[in-house]
DNA sequence: ATTTTATTTAACAATTCCGTAATATTACGA
DNA sequence: TCGTAATATTACGGAATTGTTAAATAAAAT
């Protein structure tokens, strides 16, 4: 799957093993990296190492279900703005009011069809791309970046910039005066678990210098690389 | 009208207990004021005296359906400039053509997301004065697309297109130099709980170009589709 | 029920992009 | 200015993504 973010870390909550399997083995294979609880005592003490985009849990479960597990979580800082969606037997009424009460975010009916189950996922994670992605738009002297439609204009003339390039550019521009190293930008524009030899940027840096004005793009030798405002 | 301010009162209009119950907890938690009435019938009847500022329609209903009771409310002076939005199993669905043609300002697809359906609810509530065109005529170029009747012209010469090609083209059309990736596409085209294999995209991509002029629709690889309006 | 059309899937081809490594060039300090 | 270390440049192969076609299902129409 994808780009440049890091793996969307799943948390799985259900008593049952069988369809922990079934979901873990479904989530991995989109590249979504995945841990699993029994019930939700478990859950609780696990989210806090485990630190989850995103928690998928039964409603009913031993010891502690669902509803309460998620009010437990929901009090805490830290998963104040973590996904919960919710497994249940059947669209049960109750169940979904509580749900939703304790912060639901959708809730998904067993049984399980993998497919529904990803695209779920996926448009729940998405939403939050969509927040912390604010700047659609940045302009630095003749330099127009727009990220809704990956489009770069020089001086107004069109300029066609494959997706790295695109976001490394991107990247620079919206810290402008702000040097990285290639560490940073490794991490940042390609993200975290994507190794790739450091040279690779420099390779990117040219392919961008070709493009755009020069003076733009400093080398800063022993540092790193900075979009410059100045000429 | 539009003038929503102190509390905005919305009437709920659907044939499912469950689902009234459902929204009416959840609109109320929001601090909106509701009623609600089980068929179309009732719904007309209760909007008289209720003067909602909104009303919340499921479109399959016993006795009259929901496009035929917005058709009879918006003929009554007091609803014309009611907002209207209808609750519907799947996006694009053929009674969004009729739902439009009476008038309404937005569908909302089920399965319903408390979280959606509010922020849904809230920026139609926002828009003082309405922007009436929730556009049944898209023209971009040479292009001419028209909702009304599922009709597409290339230069005035008609092009026959199967549905889903159409909702494409419409889709794009209607959001021009904006990307999208395949997951958008079929969540905005297909549907919400609709689930195919991401590449169907590809191949209705592909049939469109077949009759449109090239450079209409852009691939960005790694990114996604997008109708451009550039040469 | 049969035929036709639309839609989805799957397989393979074509293309683009990215990462690497090899080499050239530049900047800087001694 | 020379040597060294760092960066710039180039070209190529592999990987990933998309294009295309055809066959399989599904849906609609007759």
């Amino acid at each position: 799957m994808a780009n440049a973010l890091p793996t969307p870390k799943i948390l799985l909550v259900d008593d049952d093993p069988d369809i922990i399997e079934l979901l873990a083995y479904n989530l991995s294979k989109e590249g979504y990296e995945t841990a699993s609880a029994l019930d939700g005592i478990q859950a609780v003490d696990l989210a806090k190492t485990f630190k989850p985009d995103l928690i998928l849990m039964d409603v009913m479960m031993p010891r502690q279900d669902g509803i309460e597990t998620a009010r437990q979580l929901r009090q805490l800082p830290e998963f104040k703005d973590t996904y919960i969606l919710f497994l249940t037997a059947r669209a049960e009424e109750y169940t979904e009011v509580a749900a939703f009460d304790v912060g639901a975010d959708d809730y998904i009916v067993k049984p399980i069809k993998p497919r529904a189950l990803i695209s779920r996922i996926k448009a729940t994670l998405r939403r939050d791309v969509q927040q912390t992605d604010n700047e659609t738009v940045i302009d630095i002297g003749v330099i127009h970046i727009n990220r809704t439609n990956y489009s770069v204009t020089n001086n107004g003339s069109p300029l066609v910039m494959p997706k790295k390039e695109f976001e490394l550019l991107y990247f620079l521009a919206k810290n402008p005066n702000k040097v990285f190293n290639r560490d940073e930008l490794l991490e940042k524009v390609w993200g975290v678990d994507v190794y790739v030899v450091e040279r690779t940027v420099d390779v990117h840096i040219r392919k961008l210098r070709e493009k755009i004005p020069e003076h733009y793009i400093k080398t800063l030798k022993g540092v790193g690389y900075m979009f410059s405002i100045e000429e």
